[in-house]
DNA sequence: TCTGGGGTCCTCGTGCGG
DNA sequence: TCTGCCGCACGAGGACCC
């Protein structure tokens, strides 16, 4: 039995829920975003896409491309709401589901009588439910239906078979593929790789000598629309951060540090609420010239104590002790691995002598 | 043009123990 | 006892994604 995976994806997600709450604003260009000087675009209305706006370009710039824009600060309760509905009916319908943030998800659709009308029927469902409007690409494994949906966005529904994403695609940037980014996109085209069958027809050796043993086979079997069709339901988070921006770029360690201990706390509450504690505490530092530092320290037992994960994260920004004004703060525990849940013996064994 | 927040994964260097 | 090798854990940086 062959494998057919589907990929369903939420069309321009925050600002689509958005605007079923606020119908009369249909038909205008809105920006979900935050509103300060630093702020970037979250999502963007199609109305707005029209005028060159984009998801993660700087929101003043937005403004800039398209006044008439309506700001709306993102409300992730009620995206979370809203995704919690469009999975509920995902997994009505499939029973393989790999979630991959709150607008997508991948389904195992191998063994279903039809799946193409199986994909309708959920279309329809979730926009008489929710009133939302959703992209699907269906395909041999998950390379191809990711592309696949995002081929005929909004509303699509695109259906292709590895060769013919080949041919599909030929002519088109190696960027497309999800995993090529701007980085590596420069990298390829300095090898004179410009389009996607340049890639796949590419010597893997080159590509080999290039980007290294593995990263370089990798590039040539996506190239060629290979790909992984293994449907991964529960994926176990491996960190938790909290980072924030400062609208003003800080200089001050003891203002840096009030910051990075607010930090702490609400890392620690969202790792108590998820029953969650990681041995590994690091910071991540931002400078005014963007240069990003991190600096990181495991210890001996697993910790979601704030006075603990505050503790060592003030004292890896003593021991950097940035050089210049910083513009960005965050601290991350990692390492959750193992079942022993933290004691106050533990924490206190594990505190620094 | 002046770049968020929350993640994952990969690579490379290094130190350490067997 | 010394040296080389290997695997592992860790730390740092970077690319990428939504």
């Amino acid at each position: 039995m062959s494998t057919v995976i589907a990929h369903l994806d939420i069309d321009a997600f925050y600002a689509s829920v958005e605007l079923l709450r606020r119908p009369e604003l249909r038909g205008r260009p809105v920006i979900v975003s935050g509103s300060g000087p630093r702020a970037v675009v979250t999502t963007a209305s199609y109305e707005a896409r029209k005028f060159g706006v984009g998801s993660a370009m700087p929101t003043a710039r937005a403004l800039r491309l398209c006044p008439e824009a309506i700001l709306i600060p993102p409300d992730f309760p009620a995206y979370r709401e809203a995704s919690a509905a469009v999975m509920g009916l995902v997994r009505g319908t499939v029973e393989e589901v790999e979630v991959m943030g709150l607008d997508e998800a991948y389904l195992d659709l191998t063994g279903l009588l039809s799946p193409r009308a199986s994909m309708r029927r959920l279309i329809r469902q979730i926009k008489e439910t929710t009133g939302l409007t959703a992209s699907v690409g269906v395909g041999p494994n998950k390379l191809v239906a990711k592309v696949a949906s995002d081929a005929e966005k909004p509303a699509g529904f695109v259906v292709l078979t590895r060769e013919q994403a080949c041919a599909r695609f030929a002519g088109h940037p190696p960027r497309l593929v999800p995993g090529i980014g701007a980085k590596t996109a420069e990298r390829l085209e300095q090898l004179g790789i410009t389009t996607i069958a340049q890639l796949g027809a590419a010597d893997p050796d080159v590509l080999a000598g290039a980007f290294g043993p593995r990263q370089g086979p990798w590039l040539s079997a996506r190239g060629r629309f290979h790909g992984s069709a293994t449907v991964e339901p529960v994926r176990e988070a491996v960190s938790e951060s909290r980072e924030t921006t400062f609208d003003v770029d800080v200089a001050d360690h003891a203002e840096l540090e009030e910051h990075l201990h607010r930090l702490a706390e609400q890392l620690c509450r969202g790792l108590q609420k998820h029953e969650r504690a990681g041995r590994t505490i690091a910071i991540k530092v931002r400078l005014d010239d963007w240069t990003t530092v991190t600096r990181a320290r495991t210890i001996a037992h697993p910790t979601n104590e704030v006075e603990h994960v505050g503790q060592v994260a003030r004292e890896l920004l003593r021991e950097y002790a940035p050089p210049r004004p910083v513009r960005l703060i965050g601290v991350r525990v990692a390492s959750f691995g193992g079942t022993e849940q933290p004691t106050i013996e533990t924490a206190q064994l594990a505190l620094p002598m």
